[in-house]
DNA sequence: TATATTTACTTAACCGATTAAGTTATTTCC
DNA sequence: GGAAATAACTTAATCGGTTAAGTAAATATA
């Protein structure tokens, strides 16, 4: 039950704590003898120094935070395993957090980092956030370190990593309207993140390119709850004038989208065309296969990582105005091509 | 960037810093009336408890490890939301450690929890794990009260989670012996985990109960490497006597099924029939859909944690020998029956 | 009224490591 | 040979809380 201490190193050794602590930390203060006899005791008492009496006195936690909106999601699973092959090779720990989009979670889990538990923060944002006072503070005070990740805050100036939105929102409705489609829907979760409006961004300037206007009822914008989503694709869907083409901004949502096709006999993608934002590994399997716009999670959540630890291992290195693109992918299935 | 800390309130208050801490915890030493007066100023002054202190001087640190090989495995992120589910409630932090499926990982992470990082630890084994010191040093030490779920370790009594392996794996080979397979081949990742072994098992039970006699020719032990697993079960697809049904004990070799069977021009289910044990929400939506085993991911983690929290709530509470069976479902779809 | 108990604190030790500031003994240098 | 520098430690303060033990005043009890 008890573990070893430098106290009890320091007993055996007839030495003080100090010269322990010092002797573990390779010190020059001690000589090497004392070293050698110090490791070699310690390796067999199997000595592991107490996690938070160091992070006390050193302010200084050797863990980071990982803020998202969820895991059950393969672009959000993905980083998260970028992110802790850096973290594993620095000796960190990673805290999760999930917020399960929800605003008043976030801003809960960004107050408590004031208790110094983490060094750095890694987050995307909820899709509720639309207020960065919460985020603000956290910098104000000098807290820790934050970078954000794909849906990075444009309202703060920190470290962003994120994949090109605007370019990709522009390929898939390019590619949508090249295959015929003339009433494209966007299917989004949230107003206020800067990823999705850019990506909308990208889906306007694909219209004006290709004249066609722009009418905002083909903007859809769901929920959090799975149910209500697929009830509200399936009614839009079963209207007269239902879009023949889909850009689901949301991997989640395009599950929902096969479903009300298949109960509407709706063919894809003859009588509809649909392309999603997802890294599903099951995208070329599906019935038809999926068309999507695939982002570097992985990559997205190393190269976060990466840069958050520059931050971490030299003090003076700033995160401001920092920003990193990763490029997605268009790729091409049987949802927008048949035979594909 | 200074925190607030109890001395300060102390110091603004004209009062000892055991009194503010006292105050805080609503220690009945100390008044209502300065109690109000502290918790006053305590929102005031935006105090947040240093995360590091405490844990220090109480042997505790409000948080858990959850030990799995992977986070991109819908399982297992589901897993975890059902874990995070109850520690958020619980007011506990999540600290992830993923092993990759690496029994070295494994190892040293169980190590470092004799640093007292965390109060308890959930844990899914690795597909390498086949010695057991590195756990039953942890459970000699009592170094922190240990769960495992789904990967569960026989050879500790500490409590388990799990599915209903041996149920799960006759049910899903007695479905392809009676859509007429002959030839059952088993895709697995490891043959010393527990749960592949019931599984095993259970299809073992299913092939004498219907008279069929086991074949090791017919047991496909797959690795770690995405590339190699898919040319192995590629190679034993194109083989003349192949296998007529497959049951991939793991969800991630079931796309390499799919694609291989694709590229060798094998119809699913006419050719070759398939069931997996799977947590993927587009099963339904694969070309053809996916006859599945699916475990309660969420439930497995949301019960996991349950008894480690009744664990930590009280230290009487024995884990000893408590065995949680949580059922499996088989879905049947497309992938076996055709017309699903 | 004297003693016991309760109230509402304070003091000081402590959790386990780190580190600034000493303290010897030894070596270096002029 | 004596001052200065160096080597190899020790002492004690510190991180920011928690808590056992102590204390003084107020209240209760005999």
């Amino acid at each position: 039950m008890d573990n070893v201490t430098i106290k009890m190193l320091a007993k055996e050794l007839n030495l003080s704590t100090a010269a322990i602590s010092k002797a573990l930390r390779d010190s020059h203060e001690i000589s090497d003898s004392t070293k050698q006899r110090v490791l070699e005791l310690a390796n067999r008492m199997n000595y592991i120094p107490n996690a938070y009496a160091g992070s006390l006195r050193r302010r200084k936690s050797n863990t980071i935070a990982v803020v998202l909106p969820e895991v059950a999601d393969s672009f959000f699973s993905l980083a998260i395993n970028g992110i802790e092959s850096v973290a594993r090779e620095k000796g960190y720990h990673v805290l999760i957090y999930l917020t399960h989009e929800s605003f008043k979670r976030e801003q809960d889990i960004l107050k408590e980092f004031q208790s110094g538990r983490v060094d750095g923060i890694l987050m995307s944002l909820t899709a509720e956030t639309a207020s960065y006072q919460h985020i603000c503070a956290l910098e104000a005070k000098n807290i820790a370190p934050l970078v954000f990740f794909d849906r990075v805050c444009d309202e703060s100036n920190t470290a962003k990593i994120m994949t090109d939105d605007f370019e990709s929102g522009y390929k898939a409705t390019k590619h949508l309207i090249e295959c015929g489609c003339k009433k494209i829907a966007v299917l989004s979760i949230s107003n206020y993140l800067s990823i999705s409006s850019k990506r909308l961004e990208g889906y306007k300037q694909a219209l004006q390119d290709h004249s066609i206007p722009f009418d905002p009822i083909n903007l859809i914008y769901c929920g959090n709850d799975a149910d209500s989503n697929y009830r509200f694709i399936r009614k839009i869907l079963h209207e007269k004038d239902r879009p023949d083409g889909i850009l689901a901004t949301v991997e989640k949502l395009t599950t929902k989208v096969y479903l009300a096709c298949r109960e509407l006999s709706l063919r894809i993608p003859d009588d509809i065309k649909i392309v999603s934002f997802s890294n599903l590994s099951a995208a070329s399997l599906l019935n038809p296969s999926l068309t999507t716009i695939t982002q570097p999670a992985f990559e997205i959540g190393k190269a976060a990582a990466t840069v958050l630890f520059k931050s971490l291992d030299k003090k003076s290195f700033q995160l401001e105005n920092i920003r990193e693109v990763l490029p997605s992918e268009l790729i091409v299935r049987g949802s927008t091509v048949s035979g594909q």
